[in-house]
DNA sequence: GCCGGAAGTTAGCGCTCGCTAACCGGCCGC
DNA sequence: GCGGCCGGTTAGCGAGCGCTAACTTCCGGC
């Protein structure tokens, strides 16, 4: 048996813990993170069981890496578009679009990141709820900025509600990826200027 | 060691399998349904480990009736609701109160309806997919009667979206029951008119 | 007063899982 | 042109899992 049977085939230059993460993120999508084994992740890339180890310390640390990395990039395009200048209007309306782009993009990360917090080590657990924590906030500055006579706890409740309904993406695949989009971002901003 | 050291402590005449039922949905919501084991299952009602096959045929057996009871009720009480007069509006406004009520009163069920419906038996999730389309149907009519100008793709994305956005619950834990439900039912109401 | 079934207990089987150990082929730098 | 290391391989360990077996206790009906 040769070492190295499929040497990757299509053009893909991409580093192999990308294309781990990518496989892995699916199969935790669709079975959970306990249902999933390492086996099957090293299937899905291609290479057979253990050879994940030469890339990760732990199955756990895929799910860490995964959700770390998912949470930052959240963040950051949420920062990002609350200091470019604009009402706040068109503030809220840059975030909705920026949070339906990444749930159509990436259904599978957003399926993980909503259901396996659970399952983070301590540690792990701990720096991505900092992190989904400072986007909140980002999120909870910005409807109270364009709707006003909002409480802070109703805003923040808010917040969720519209990840709740943005999220919803995985099951949503009935719809071309255009006029969801749309639709998505007319629901959540008429949810949220229903909340006043 | 005794053999029934616990006799129903508190005045709860429950059946030992609804509460089974409960604390099993309770531990799939934090942990994933394989992140539980059967001893854990049983540890939570007082009892240990294998005692549970006295009330069920297997672990799976437990998803499944629990997922099957929840499609059940929820299915039930849409179809209700759809059967007494009223305004489209109306309607639409009982439903959207009706599945807030249910998520506020079970956030565990609804985590677990919404996370593990992969990890059913093939038949299970056969049956738990029928009732979920008949009631996502539904809601369809009702959005469709009460917001015109929709296609029927539309109105089950939307209907989908909003699911997403009442079954945040489980995420919403800083505002009163009262205040929330409300919050929540304005939200959807607010998305869905803003649909069309 | 006994008898049978309902509802517990513990022991343990067989399997799967995450992970380590030991080995190996190909490639890059000197 | 060869030595090291990078990224694979297979074998296998130890733990934990779902579940069964065998046994025990309580309780209600005749």
């Amino acid at each position: 048996m040769p070492a190295n049977p499929t040497p990757l085939v299509n053009g893909e230059k991409a580093n192999r813990r990308e294309q781990i993460m990518a496989a892995a993120a699916e199969l935790f999508a669709h079975h959970g993170f306990h249902g999933v084994g390492i086996d099957d992740i090293g299937a899905a890339v291609g290479i057979s069981g253990p050879a994940l180890y030469r890339h990760f310390r732990s199955k756990d640390a895929i799910l860490g890496e995964m959700l770390n990395s998912i949470s930052h990039y959240l963040l950051e395009g949420g920062t990002a578009r609350a200091e470019t200048g604009g009402t706040p209007l068109e503030l809220l309306e840059a975030l909705v679009r920026f949070h339906v782009g990444f749930a159509l993009d990436h259904p599978a990360l957003i399926t993980v990141q909503e259901r396996n917090l659970a399952n983070l080590t301590d540690s792990d657990r701990k720096q991505v709820r900092a992190l989904q924590r400072q986007y909140v906030e980002v999120w909870v500055r910005a409807i109270r900025d364009a709707i006003p006579g909002l409480e802070e706890r109703e805003a923040r409740s808010a917040a969720h509600a519209v990840f709740g309904l943005i999220n919803s993406t995985p099951y949503n695949r009935h719809l071309g990826d255009v006029e969801l989009s749309e639709l998505l971002c007319r629901l959540a901003l008429g949810a949220l200027s229903a909340a006043g």
